[in-house]
RNA sequence: GGGCGAUUAGCUCAGCGGGAGAGCGUCUCGUUUACACCGAGAGGGUCGGGGGUUCGAAUCCCUCAUCGCCCA
């Protein structure tokens, strides 16, 4: 016997480890069958679960047991990244609560200190995803530093340097002064910062009375400035262009450029160049020849190429010391309030530099070229298809991709340095020696390079890395490409253009058929869960109180795509009402001997509300099946949620109590469609509820195995089109007599009495095969049907209804409002007035007729033929009630 | 400045060319072989404004307004 009420705390734990030692999470154990894969974003292993985790992994798992029950070959491959940046830092706090600095350690002994911080804590996450209910292969769980996974990033990144798409560059990059690492420009945020804009007056050389003025926020890089540049038709200044200035601090001559950057509508027109610490001035530079003078050290003080007063200073420091000593010369004009964009280190939160170094670049360019065309030719598609602009804008205005970094957690990269500083570069560091003897005949000591790449280098390679590539593995023939990327859309830069261009050059597929870009999860304003904000939700307190079913169940019904998601609590609350809902009816059925037959087919059935119940199930089949194919989760729980409440709970369950008063074949019929619904609807529900319905599965097939590796159910055409009529019809009855009841006050328990006048053949039968239904629901006592019209005097003192061609006489015991009868009548009466005026414009409308599609027309006039037939008994009731 | 998206019932949102919908909230009433985390009934909207395309527009196009997000 069911509990009365679900426990999710007392189940989960259990049924989680069943399904996992039942081996159905693992991939191949189909091995006939056609795959299906999804590759599972790596969490970095200093995560924990967070909303954004629940949600993603909920439509994974949705899917992943969708088609798990489709008979799929399914592989959800799990795992964990090692977040280079992340890691090192939390690695590094620690230390410095022991008064401690990696470089304290060196570099060996600080590696050992973050793997065994990784085996003690990194990876929990993992943890919290079986607390969700994911299904992933666990035995197939990887890291993107194990040694295959490695060997995978060393192999591309040897294979790319000869094919001249890797290389090493001087150029401007991110430069992290707290971390001491470059950074990706997509790891840089752009921040509106209150600063100010200082003007600055450069003499004119030779004419130390004349001057142009600049403006700037960043004084602190006047001394790396190596020219002037003004808009080549700015009036005020063209004939300047090829003049020198003479610096105001350093006293060197620079030039004055005509260059399309400088913007004469902003500020004064003229923009100090300095290339070692602006990008847009790196450019500027390039054009024209000019050189570069960093003047930032790695910690964002000024160094030896400034003048000595200088030197050492902070750059905030010295900004407002350039702005004294400008002052001092009388060349400050003014300084002036201004909203500056300055970008911010995501990790760290400092202000990057732009900074001049050496560094290892990915040729990006030549490698977006194929994963733009992979998806402008459909080959892969994006859901919702806008986000694909997205792609498209940054693959177009790729920039060559730093892939460097100046850490020690993550992968070395595989460059050894001779002595003379010649490069060998190789799988590993027996083969870098070779090619260095057969280089320079004879033994030399190597250096490796003392850099790691980017962890987005390795995630790059994660649909093929964790299948065993560059070996082809039988899975890496079997489950790539894989078939849809569920993942947000603040990663389609750094990790989906990446897995396009990584995949598509080394193994000439793209990685998957299908990206889904799920929304963002909001707080219930709208606004971004953040921790500093403190409206951040924790799922796992969500699953402690609702339990996973209920968590997940709500997160599907608010997956519309291509919209960010408002989450409140009051939300999970309605669906774990849901839940308990269907968990009673369970026991409702149990209740009332609803036991599963083995032997039942849908297909001869003989009562009505079988009949009915049964299509309305295999319907509702095909409406989830195609709803989760197309990725429209909120669609597939919609239906389940409708059809579960308002049709098998309010309806049918409802149908089925006079039945189980009777005996016989009807009510065994009856029992046994119970169990057949159920069973169904288990299945449907499954992927989304997925401990409640195993529970349940268990208690209506108790030698059964696990719902989890069941299948869904075949499609049937059943021929019940009139019995679904029949309770479309008989719905409709009762709920006009409920109606009617509350609007005139009658009370619940009065027993009302209920003839049909004008009653067509159809009408005789339906009330007869459905007579025990109606007076049940309706709580009426027997009731007659009559073919002739009601008369005025019969009508006295009661309501009338129209129903189709019939309408329903209700004495009402006492004195009947006629007024308020009448009211009733006159509403119902305007309202299939409008109705049919609406109706007869398009009818009249020659243009309607004649160009739209005839179902259309046919639809129209059937619906006014109802309408025109309901106000004429409408009328005729008002007509009535006004004789009396 | 460029791009994308949003604007529908009190709130949160579906619907995206042919009958304005759901959940929550509100109001009224509660007789029942599961369920008060319940049942029955009701009220509530010129689908942001304006223009256009169409026989027909919440739905397609243009424009304006407001609000988000991304890029520069």
């Amino acid at each position: 016997m069911l509990d009365k009420t679900f426990s999710p705390a007392s189940v989960e734990e259990t049924l989680y480890s069943a399904w996992e030692e039942s081996g159905l999470m693992a991939a191949g154990s189909k091995p006939h069958a056609v795959p299906y894969t999804i590759m599972m974003p790596p969490p970095n292993i200093t995560g924990s679960l967070h909303m954004g985790h629940a949600f993603t992994f909920t439509l994974q798992d949705i899917l992943i047991r969708f088609y798990r029950m489709q008979e799929r070959d399914v592989l959800w491959q799990p795992g964990t990244d090692h977040a280079s940046i992340s890691t090192q830092m939390v690695v590094e706090r620690q230390l410095n609560q022991e008064n401690l600095t990696r470089h304290d350690l060196g570099r060996e002994k600080f590696l050992e200190r973050v793997w065994k911080w990784k085996g003690e804590s990194g990876g929990a996450i993992n943890y919290q995803l079986r607390r969700l209910g994911a299904s992933p292969d666990w035995s197939r769980e990887r890291f993107t530093m194990d040694e295959g996974l490695s060997a995978a990033v060393r192999h591309v990144f040897v294979e790319l340097h000869t094919q001249g798409l890797i290389y090493r560059d001087k150029r401007l990059v991110n430069w992290d002064p707290k971390l001491h690492t470059a950074v990706s420009d997509i790891e840089v945020e752009s921040l509106p910062v209150q600063g100010m804009m200082y003007y600055f007056n450069y003499p004119l050389e030779g004419q130390p009375e004349k001057h142009i003025t600049i403006a700037t926020s960043r004084p602190e890089t006047v001394f790396g400035d190596v020219a002037v540049a003004v808009h080549p038709e700015d009036e005020r200044y063209h004939h300047l262009i090829g003049k020198f200035l003479r610096h105001p601090l350093t006293d060197q001559l620079i030039p004055i450029v005509g260059d399309l950057h400088a913007d004469p509508e902003k500020f004064t027109g003229a923009v100090k160049i300095t290339p070692a610490h602006d990008f847009n001035d790196f450019e500027v530079g390039r054009r024209h020849h000019l050189p570069m003078i960093n003047v930032l050290d790695k910690n964002g003080c000024l160094n030896e190429n400034v003048p000595p007063e200088y030197h050492g200073l902070d750059r905030f420091i010295a900004r407002e010391k350039v702005v004294e000593d400008m002052t001092a010369k009388g060349l400050f004009e003014k300084a002036e309030p201004a909203l500056i964009s300055v970008p911010h280190g995501e990790k760290s939160g400092v202000v990057i530099e732009p900074w001049l170094m050496d560094q290892w670049y990915v040729d990006a360019a030549t490698l977006a070229q194929p994963a733009l065309k992979a998806v402008e030719d459909g080959k892969t598609k994006f859901v919702p298809q806008h986000w694909e602009n997205t792609y498209f804008e940054w693959l177009r205005n790729i920039q060559p991709w730093c892939i460097s970094r100046q850490l020690w957690w993550g992968h070395r990269i595989p460059v050894w340095y001779g002595p003379d500083g010649k490069t060998f570069v190789a799988l590993n560091e027996e083969d870098a020696h070779q090619d260095a003897k057969a280089f320079y005949q004879k033994d030399v000591t190597l250096t490796q390079d003392q850099d790691v790449l980017d962890t987005w280098f390795s995630s790059a390679l994660w649909p093929f890395s964790t299948l065993g590539w560059p070996e082809l593995t039988p899975e890496y023939k079997r489950y790539y490409p894989t078939d849809t990327l569920i993942t947000g859309h603040d990663i389609i830069f750094f990790w989906v253009a990446r897995m396009m261009m990584m995949g598509i050059h080394f193994t000439g597929e793209v990685p998957f058929e299908t990206v889904y870009i799920n929304a963002l999860v909001r707080d219930e304003k709208g606004q971004k869960m953040s921790k500093s904000k403190g409206n951040v939700v924790d799922p796992l307190i969500l699953l402690n109180t609702y339990g996973a079913d209920t968590l997940r169940f709500t997160l599907a019904s608010l997956a519309a795509p291509g919209r960010d998601v408002k989450f409140s609590q009051t939300q999970v609350e309605g669906y774990r009402n849901f839940a308990t809902k269907l968990w009673n009816a369970a026991r409702f059925a149990e209740m009332n001997g609803c036991v599963f037959n083995p032997d039942y087919t849908p297909i001869n059935l003989s009562v009505p509300i079988n009949q009915w119940i049964v299509q309305q199930t295999l319907h509702l089949s095909r409406e989830v099946k195609n709803a989760i194919e197309a990725y429209k989760f909120n669609e597939a729980a919609h239906s389940l949620y409708h059809f579960i409440w308002g049709t098998f709970c309010d309806w049918y369950l409802e149908f089925c109590k006079p039945k189980f008063f009777g005996r016989g074949k009807e009510k065994t019929e009856t029992q046994e469609t119970v169990a057949w619904v159920l069973d169904h609807l288990l299945r449907f529900l499954h992927p989304f509820m997925p401990y409640m319905t195993e529970v349940l599965w268990k208690n209506l097939h108790p030698d059964a195995g696990l719902l989890m590796g069941e299948e869904w159910p075949q499609d049937k055409h059943l021929p019940y089109a009139e019995a679904s009529d029949d309770i479309d019809w008989l719905i409709k009855v009762i709920s006009a007599v409920r109606s009617v009841r509350a609007e005139m006050n009658v009370s619940p328990a009065t027993h009302l009495n209920l003839s049909f006048y004008d009653a067509g053949p159809t009408t005789h039968r339906r009330a007869c095969t459905c007579e025990d239904l109606l007076l049940k629901l309706a709580r009426l006592n027997p009731i007659k049907v009559f073919s002739e019209t009601l008369i005025s005097e019969d009508a006295k003192g009661a309501a009338q209804v129209v129903i189709d061609e019939a309408t329903l006489l209700i004495p009402l015991a006492g004195a009947i409002d006629i007024e308020a009868e009448k009211d009733r009548l006159n509403k119902e009466l305007k309202k299939e007035r409008a109705e049919i005026e609406g109706i007869e414009k398009k009818l009249g409308n020659a243009d309607f007729l004649s160009r739209a599609p005839q179902e259309i027309v046919g639809t129209q006039q059937r619906r006014l033929d109802t309408a025109r037939l309901a106000v004429q008994k409408l009328e005729q009731a008002l007509g009535r009630l006004s004789g009396q």
